[in-house]
DNA sequence: ACAACGCCCTGAAACGTTTCAGTTTTTGAC
DNA sequence: GTCAAAAACTGAAACGTTTCAGGGCGTTGT
């Protein structure tokens, strides 16, 4: 590499564009900017800024030859100067975000957070690992001004963490902690009255609850609704204990096999996910039944699988792209100083959009 | 605020770790660790960075006090100083990624690259844009060392564009511009091959390749291998023309319902999506047959999708995840100077790993 | 005895930005 | 005509890092 020593001290205009011998090309830094207007690189910076203390006249000027030279400001500059550093982190265990989850929520993420100065950084978690260490290390590195994290648990130290340290966050899913933080949900407690709704429409009366992970925080919403639907319509639980959402395809499926194949086997099964409904669907057409003959199934989804494939499962869409975007304002502005209450979502879903095969009931 | 002038000039410790007046904690800095260690703060820089000049028992010193107090150094002071950003950039329209692609495209590549200094941007671009722009901005503003692409077409115009620009990247997909570059790649050709040979085995003599749009890479390198198997096995093509992989479900069913309507229906269906293979299925059994009795369908697939619905359908694995893995190890690789040619992945199914309804065949 | 060398270390400068603390110029009031 | 205040602008410092260009100092060769 050639040694080159341009650039005495102080003045100089900073490659204007072209490349130099390196290779590289030079991006226009203020420096250009206040060479090429005659100002100092304050003025040309407060400029820029729309601060006080500078002209309207100048202000114009600024900007245009800034726009000329399509001069974009160093990240890396502005990041060592205010500590800001324009990303997102969304912090998520990739591994059990199954399917749709988090092809749709980095995606409506990453769609809203374009438009803004926000870039998008995917923080990913294994499957073994204590899920704080991610959030500690953003924190504790600062590489990044807002934290966006998934699958809350209703006393979800991660939450505690972030609120200690004062750190902006949201999250997708609320807590039971009694602080209030941005957040995006779906009403499972809804959902699941809307599902039993369903049930009771079909003349279902012995109905199963196959849903998340017990330590999750919408397992506990999905229940409650569950069970407020129940008793409402004074029909008879058929409790699942033993498997959640979360175990894989073969576990459910036998578990819904042997279900069926017992003295007392629901006629309804509300599902907490599609796989779990695949993987019910099997263990029911194992046991020698048909989905939507002796049984009628009922799950949310965000993919249009069930529409596709016909199944026969009554189905209400989540709409995890619409809940990336909502997380992407969210978290702007929580960054914007916006008070966290006039910043949580809930998605309710209605008896009118849920569709069987594709078609709307009724 | 309260305003606050501490730290005279010059000497000073900087926060050693406690919170300051101000909220936020101060982070360890080499300024730090030069304090401690009596050392001066180029010392202590060379010294983690194990450089030459610098004597063994100094060198352990610095590491061990960096390491009691936690030090990291400053990505945006190494940014700034160095030019090098330590993010990745992955390149895609996530609209048109269905399903299981970017999920464990992006699951793979982060899970790689968490065990690297990288960290992974995922940067969008919409459908009705130039997909070039995206690429163009990130080489134009230098907000990453490296990009990955997906969705590669035969004489991709990015491509083009970083070879030019001598910026570092790696493509999911090959190109046919006669251009070393590093990438990986499902070996569309032998896909469709074992496709053709799933269907002699089963006794078909009437084939038809319903793939994914012309203008991708490989479209051309799955159809190439289509022709070839038919021509070998001295089998009939029926020609589908209007619809690819590419089209709505809706279209592509209607397509295919038209087709099996037809005087001269196919008997053997090879897919390129799982998408695809879905809406044929429906538009067949809208003709009025049945998959796997009048006709089987052969897809790839990387969400085991097929096993749980068992739909009849033949289906050979694309792993997304270990391209995603792949990509991760090219782009690092690559940035550390390894010849392109050696970071050039293929892919490649065989017969025996064919699986209908989760099953492997024979 | 002295130059030359190798070893270990260091101050200063630079990357691009923002901001503190001015300085100069203009305006306007008396 | 003087003085104060407002308006418009600016140099210098600082953020944390790497690197250039040395600087002591002890050892070796002549």
């Amino acid at each position: 590499m050639p040694s080159k020593k341009n650039q005495g001290p102080g003045v100089g205009l900073p490659g204007n564009g072209d490349e130099n011998a390196n290779g590289r090309e030079q991006r226009p830094t203020l420096k250009t900017i206040a060479f090429m207007t005659g100002l100092g690189v304050t003025t040309v910076s407060r400029a820029l800024s729309d601060a006080p203390d500078i002209s309207q006249s100048t202000k114009e000027r600024v900007r245009l030859v800034a726009q000329q030279i399509g001069y974009r400001p160093n990240r890396a500059g502005v990041r060592l100067r205010t500590g800001k550093t324009n990303v997102i982190s969304l912090v998520m265990n990739i591994e059990q975000e199954v399917m749709a989850v988090s092809t749709h929520l980095v995606y409506g993420l990453s769609q809203y957070l374009a438009r803004t100065p926000y870039h998008l950084i995917v923080t990913p978690y294994e499957l073994g690992t204590d899920p704080i260490d991610p959030v500690r290390y953003i924190v504790e590195t600062g590489s990044a001004d807002g934290i966006i994290l998934s699958r809350t648990e209703p006393e979800d130290p991660r939450v505690q963490y972030l609120v200690d340290h004062n750190f902006p966050f949201a999250t997708h899913g609320r807590t039971d902690m009694g602080i209030a933080h941005p957040y995006y949900d779906f009403n499972n407690e809804a959902y699941a009255r809307v599902g039993v709704e369903v049930m009771v429409r079909r003349g279902r009366k012995r109905l199963s609850l196959l849903g998340p992970s017990a330590d999750l925080s919408f397992a506990q919403h999905m229940t409650a609704g569950f069970i407020r639907g129940i008793e409402e319509n004074d029909l008879l639980e058929i409790p699942i204990r033993r498997v959640t959402t979360d175990n894989p395809h073969s576990v459910i499926q036998a578990e819904v096999e042997r279900i069926m194949k017992s003295r007392h086997r629901p006629d309804g099964l509300i599902c907490g996910s599609v796989n779990a409904a695949i993987a019910a669907t099997a263990g029911i057409e194992a046991a020698g039944f048909t989905v939507g003959n002796e049984i009628d199934i009922y799950v949310k989804e965000s993919f249009h699988l069930m529409e596709k494939f016909r199944p026969n499962i009554f189905v209400v869409h989540e709409d995890f792209r619409t809940a990336g975007q909502e997380l992407g304002r969210a978290i702007e502005q929580t960054l914007k100083g916006t008070d966290p209450k006039e910043l949580q979502m809930l998605e309710t879903p209605s008896l009118q959009a849920v569709t069987q095969n594709g078609k709307l009931l009724e």
